[in-house]
DNA sequence: CGGTGTGTTGACAGGTCTCAATCAAGGTGG
DNA sequence: CCACCTTGATTGAGACCTGTCAACACACCG
């Protein structure tokens, strides 16, 4: 049995500094869509669950490849974007997993939500012009950047009813994620916090075709402690205890799921978020 | 001095079963927009807040006024919509307030958001077909009423990116404002959370004109805790501590800032949210 | 007048945070 | 190749905040 995890060799993943630019940045002639075949969703091995590539293919005019500018790869640490960024772009995960968080004023940090292949980032700037929030690639991660204006271009001109009513089911979605994790933050003990958390990181991975009862964590106890409203020692303690009671396996990044039911149990017999 | 409240007269608020239907529904015919130049946005209270509004005098070909199909009057505990019902239209709030809750699968409700004069309501059906969440009027409140129906037929003739760009501002706003109260939840103590919701209100009042330092709550203290992650008995403690150190006064749901500056300095430095 | 919904207050237990020490892993530099 | 440092993760002890349970006060209304 394969371990499941979104990149299979993350490479040598130097921590970039946090004071160096963000990885994705281009001059104003790169705005301008150059669709490169050899590139195109064709070949992405997220297509299926992209929700881009389904208008690409949908439109018969060939030019919605136009719209997506390029991909890009990011290394472990890298920034997509920042807060107060001129929003630029949406993302399209390819691969690999990014979180998106912002920090707060007294300098804490609030991790948001995380991605994985297929999501999409940066819709909370769709309609301002600067991100509120920042996302950084948790581990090896390569995203389809979709410029705002191609974007624009792509709705006055090809299917344009069909762009706008994509980007609304995407909006409207990240709405609900976020009411999710809402209630999730607010539940009652820790406990259910952790047991959903970790089930909802099972489906998202069974989603992707990947192992429900196997897989990596991408990121930090520390985030999930942040994403989740605890302390990073509960968050260790949880895990820990789950792991006595024979529910799961962890051990640093790597988890293994015995008792799904018993999880859900613990997560109020729920599978969902 | 006068008290600002939402509504001067709150009506007698029988309490709506919660077993009657949604107060706004229309037949198949209604949906067709019928401008009512008595209702029209140039009366409208909130329309320096109103974002629709906005687009309706922009539109210099006079077809805005069909977008909006009518407008509607709640009483206190009245539904605009409920979780699963079909998403028909979106709400722009013209006077009381309404708040925006889901119930959990173990039954308890968690209170996403509340709305008040100016706010839209429904953003999280834009792009899928049913609601995941209910919106239910805390006092005598009247909507504006959006058809979807209307609202596509705009886009299409009328200043369609102009539309469009409204909506992409809203929903992107509306996620930034989640992610503003998932913060506050996973705020630390309860006393920064309670200020934090006070100056937040106090903030939203002054906007449309009342007073920021003496309102009404619209809300009962088991919504205020349930949106913010606390239990009711919390809310009742916090408050009182809050007059006992002399920062506020509070009366059932009247309330009074006296000291403004400590809120801030309780709510982390910050006014905002 | 009693019933219901709402809000307050008290006592208490318990869960979670904080502080702290320890450990493992990985990168760096000599 | 090994010592050193940094980062991340674990574990323990103690304090404190907050939830729970319970009783009571108050307003509104039939």
């Amino acid at each position: 049995m394969t371990t499941a995890t979104l990149e299979m060799k993350p490479e040598s993943a130097h921590t970039a500094s946090t004071t160096t630019p963000c990885a994705v940045s281009w001059s104003t002639a790169e705005l301008v869509g150059f669709p490169d075949p050899a590139k195109s969703c064709c070949d992405c091995l997220s297509r299926a669950r992209c929700p881009v590539s389904h208008l690409m293919t949908a439109d018969s005019s060939g030019q919605g490849a136009a719209v997506v500018s390029r991909s890009h790869t990011l290394t472990h640490g890298e920034h997509l974007f920042r807060e107060s960024d001129k929003a630029e772009a949406l993302y399209v995960v390819k691969s690999g997993s990014a979180k998106v968080y912002f920090t707060s004023e007294d300098g804490s940090e609030q991790v948001v939500a995380f991605y994985m292949p297929g999501d999409v980032l940066g819709l909370d700037a769709l309609g301002v012009e600067q991100h509120s929030s920042s996302a950084l690639a948790l581990e090896s991660t390569s995203v389809c950047v979709i410029p705002m204006a191609g974007l624009e271009k792509a709705c006055e001109k090809i299917s344009a009813s069909g762009w706008h009513h994509c980007l609304y089911q995407l909006l409207s979605r990240e709405l609900i994620r976020g009411h999710q994790t809402m209630e999730l933050i607010t539940k009652k003990d820790a406990e259910t916090k952790m047991a959903s958390f970790l089930l909802n990181l099972s489906g998202q991975f069974k989603e992707r075709g990947y192992s429900a009862s196997r897989f990596n964590l991408s990121m930090k106890r520390s985030e999930i402690g942040s994403h989740l409203g605890l302390a990073v020692e509960t968050v260790s303690r949880i895990l820990t205890r789950f792991q006595e009671d024979g529910l799961i396996h962890v051990e640093r990044r790597q988890v293994q799921i015995f008792d799904h039911s018993a999880l859900e149990a613990l997560a109020g017999c729920g599978v969902e978020y």
